[in-house]
DNA sequence: CAGTGGTCTAGACCACATG
DNA sequence: ATGTGGTCTAGACCACTGG
């Protein structure tokens, strides 16, 4: 459970992980070294294979290391990895890379859904949707324009908060909403009369556009949103391995061309 | 080893996961329906707990299940999912999704590295490199623009490949190069005035932009590579989850706006 | 050849969810 | 209270890499 806050890590595999993480960052490992053996890490830990592996793992999974048979595990070259909080939430991934996180509030309104919000919202044409219009800022500076859409029931809390006042994703878990998963599709869209003008730049310019869905863990829809980044403000990057695939995936879209 | 072409799962966790995977990808497993339990599943592979929640382990990084303490594992909404050589090749992607895909060499050539792309494939200033210049066709209408820069050593088997035949990412397989693990990083960016003429649009038209750097398991770099797609043909999809942070990451650029 | 990581077994205890 | 998935142990064999 990564969840929200800091946690003590108890289990095993956590410390395991987490010490080896720590080494990797503070160079006590380089890219290209050579990470202790299994066998040493469980002397080392006092433990057995399993937790030992498990830590590795996870690690593998976040293209920290590489490993084979027969082969020593051997450290990457560093990549930073995000945990989920950190790519959900804008303030929060501002924090982790130094960045003084702003907005500014447009609106906040509750209103009847329209016919597409409904549906991706899976609730019925017309039910009430929270939504909310920010300017994001980095360092002070103009760097996305966040439309967020929430369901009724989530969208309360929304409705009770200060949108100026920061990360509504932090409000969100506070208030105890459950948010487990989410999907994303990126793609790319010139910017909107609207977009332009709090952006500061011309109509039509490039904006990377990110639509976000996010889930509870029985399934319900809690989010759905679309945010444009500057593109020279801030790109994604993802990194896949043969093992493990990425839960990426390139998508062929229905749309037509804008006439 | 999910390598290129198909390999029988010798191994228990593969078969099990297979099994899992089809089950789900049929129907057989709906969105919402609780999975066999791992007793369950023990039994019917006349397994142990290992190889069943290693299987497990591998459809929740894909997105397809979710589990938890004291709950069944259930089936989550659809997600497709691809394997490392889909994401890396846009012909295996196109004929996932039955797309027939096409490609227009412009030109392929040898030359020596510019600075920056010298330092992408991280050889010395000047050290030969082998360049691909193609328009790629999804069902015969234009979709992305694709440039392509090898180090020497893996541009030879490009430059006795027809580039118009096909995929180079299954030809480079073939010829045995190592292909381990690929870093994305996609932003947006207008057309120029090449991509545009190609793509049949106006300049300035915003291209989802796709730059990639592919890797050996020793960390030598094979390819960079820069791909412009038409936003209305192809976007990105991924998912996230607490327990499996996806290896993709938002990242603030350095770079100023354009003049 | 010895050592490594990949796979597997057969047990065990725990935290949690549901009835 | 029962059953679930999450964690852990202490063994074992195999496939592979490297000296």
């Amino acid at each position: 459970m990564t969840t929200g806050s800091r946690q003590r890590s108890r289990q095993q595999h956590d410390e395991i992980a987490h010490y080896l993480r720590t080494a990797i960052r503070e160079g006590s490992f380089q890219p290209g070294d050579e990470l202790p053996s299994e066998a040493e890490l469980t002397q080392k830990f006092s433990s057995s294979r399993g937790p030992v592996r498990q830590a590795l793992a996870a690690l593998r999974g976040e293209g920290l290391i590489s490993s084979g048979r027969g082969r020593r595990t051997v450290v990457l070259d560093n990549v930073l990895t995000q945990s989920f909080d950190d790519v959900i939430s804008f303030s929060q991934w501002c924090r982790n890379a130094e960045i003084v996180p702003g907005q500014r509030t447009q609106w906040v309104a509750r209103q009847p859904a329209e016919r597409s919000l409904a549906a991706s919202l899976r609730i019925a044409d017309g039910d009430p949707v929270v939504s909310v219009f920010r300017l994001r800022l980095m360092d002070d500076v103009p760097a996305m324009v966040e439309r967020l859409n929430y369901p009724l029931e989530v969208g309360r809390h929304v409705l009770a908060f200060d949108t100026d006042a920061g990360s509504i994703y932090q409000e969100l878990l506070d208030r105890g909403v459950d948010i487990d998963r989410a999907s994303r599709t990126i793609d790319a869209i010139g910017a909107n009369e609207e977009d332009a003008k709090l952006l500061e730049v011309p109509v039509g310019t490039p904006l990377l556009r990110v639509r976000r869905r996010a889930f509870t863990g029985a399934g319900e829809i809690i989010e759905s949103s679309d945010d444009r980044y500057l593109p020279w403000k801030a790109s994604f990057t993802m990194n896949s391995t043969r093992g493990n695939p990425s839960s990426m995936s390139l998508v062929s879209t229905e749309h037509t061309a804008p006439a």
